[in-house]
DNA sequence: TCTGGGGTCCTAGGACCC
DNA sequence: TCTGGGGTCCTAGGACCC
């Protein structure tokens, strides 16, 4: 049953996020953004993944390819590339904030924390005042949900974000908290741990409301839609099924991908940096590797869709760049072989590397037969101390007969200028004096 | 016409998140 | 011309075992 109004528990939790975030990051350092239309692009200035309320209001949507926005819409907007080591530095500071403010803070993602509230004698209080100190010291404005389950608090961040919206003086009304009882102006899509699918199937049985989710007998949302939605069901009714994250768990497995500038024929230096960044992602959390998987794909907007993968365990885990690379040579010479005999494919469009069944490089058990590589994971060691020292890229693994430059992990752009995967921003400068006056002339 | 059953591990696919 | 990237969890089904 939902709860009665009398029985509405108060907020445990808070969610505290910025708004249109990478937009309100680039407006941070340029003030000429601020009050116009903004796109953040992403990877080789391919898709919108951000946009400010004005964009918005042109209808550009996220996820919509720039080149598909009209030209007369195009010009009227300002557009940035993704500078995601700026987002994150501006991520910890409102952090930091945070955890001067309250208790525990569980930082779920680049631009959303959740707080805990549990027993604060003025929860509303204290949002309005992070979101006061966030947008004076930083210069990013934020919205922030409460309520007695993390779910709730979500459902009431979105909701602060509608009310704002609408508001005058957004300030004063940027915080909402939600209870089971008012969630009726929550559209089902927007509930968190709902997505595409399980939003039409729900419209399809006449549920279009966070409110009319919670009303759902449990067991048919259990029965029909699992146990994934069940929780998220239970949440909404205001009952827990989960605490803050306050540690980051252990990675699982960790990707580098990347849809390339153009087709390509020859992806095996591509998928070498991929490697080569991933590998020092892993050194760098003090992982090691299991086992490794590679994958390529056609360009399905050519009518050429595909996808091929190989993968193969390591005898023992490993955080060794050059044997990584080995084995990566290997599995993609067989993909190659293998869509070049079945299908005469010549190009690929994308490509990744995965590193998976990660321990924790102290974790890993010697046997007789096979043990780490010590020497060669102390050369890495070097290696990452001397790129760190020197700058990114300055000394890379050739044992394998190709050479990767300026790959390394954290660069704005992988690949050697020349590199024919390397993702184009041909339409951009990187500089934050670009203008798309300027871009209109590059092309 | 006529089925063993239960446990575990692995994988692929589907769903979600930002 | 140009079409994002990196994660997690759950479930169903197959292989294998006793």
């Amino acid at each position: 049953m939902v709860r009665r109004p009398s029985e509405v528990e108060p907020p445990r939790f808070g969610l505290i996020d910025g708004n249109t975030f990478y937009v309100s990051c680039e407006r941070v350092f340029d003030a000429r953004l601020r009050g116009k239309p903004t796109v953040v692009l992403g990877n080789g200035d391919g898709c919108c993944i951000a946009l400010s309320p004005e964009a918005k209001a042109l209808g550009l949507k996220i996820g919509v390819p720039i080149f598909q926005v009209p030209k007369d819409i195009r010009t009227q907007v300002q557009v940035r590339s993704a500078n995601f080591a700026l987002y994150g530095d501006l991520s910890a500071r409102i952090v930091s904030i945070l955890h001067d403010l309250f208790p525990r803070v569980e930082v779920y993602s680049i631009d959303e924390n959740f707080v805990d509230v549990a027993g604060m004698k003025d929860p509303v209080g204290a949002a309005l005042e992070a979101r006061e100190r966030i947008l004076k010291w930083i210069g990013i404005p934020c919205c922030a949900g409460l309520g007695a389950t993390r779910t709730l608090a979500k459902a009431g961040n979105k909701l602060a974000k509608d009310q704002s919206k609408r508001a005058v003086n957004a300030g004063a009304l940027s915080v909402f908290h939600a209870t089971p009882h008012k969630l009726d102006a929550l559209a089902v899509e927007d509930v968190w741990g709902v997505g595409r699918r399980y939003a039409a199937r729900l419209n399809a049985e006449g549920v279009t409301t966070a409110a009319e989710l919670a009303a759902l007998p449990a067991d048919h949302v259990r029965a029909r839609y699992g146990v994934v939605l069940a929780r998220t069901h239970m949440e909404l009714r205001g009952v827990p099924c989960g605490d803050l994250e306050l540690e980051e768990p252990d990675r699982k497995q960790l990707v580098v991908s990347r849809t390339f500038g153009r087709d390509v024929v020859d992806p095996m230096e591509a998928l070498a940096t991929f490697a080569t960044v991933a590998c020092e992602k892993l050194r760098k959390r003090g992982l090691a590797a299991g086992a490794l998987w590679v994958w390529l794909d056609g360009n399905p907007f050519k009518g050429d869709s595909f996808h091929a993968s190989r993968a193969a365990p390591f005898p023992i885990p490993t955080q060794d760049t050059a044997e990584v690379l080995r084995a990566v040579r290997f599995l993609a010479m067989s993909i190659m072989r293998q869509t070049g005999k079945s299908r005469g494919v010549q190009a690929y469009k994308r490509g990744g590397v995965g590193l998976t069944d990660l321990v924790g490089a102290e974790d890993r058990q010697a046997d007789l037969f096979f043990r780490p590589n010590e020497k060669a994971e102390r050369g890495m060691a070097v290696l990452d101390k001397i790129n760190a020292k020197f700058g990114r890229g300055t000394l890379g693994v050739g044992t394998v007969g190709w050479r990767v430059g300026g790959a390394m992990a954290g660069e704005r752009r992988m690949g050697s200028k020349d590199a024919q995967w390397r993702p184009t921003l041909q339409a951009l400068s990187p500089s934050y004096t670009t203008k798309w006056g300027d871009l209109l002339a590059v092309r």
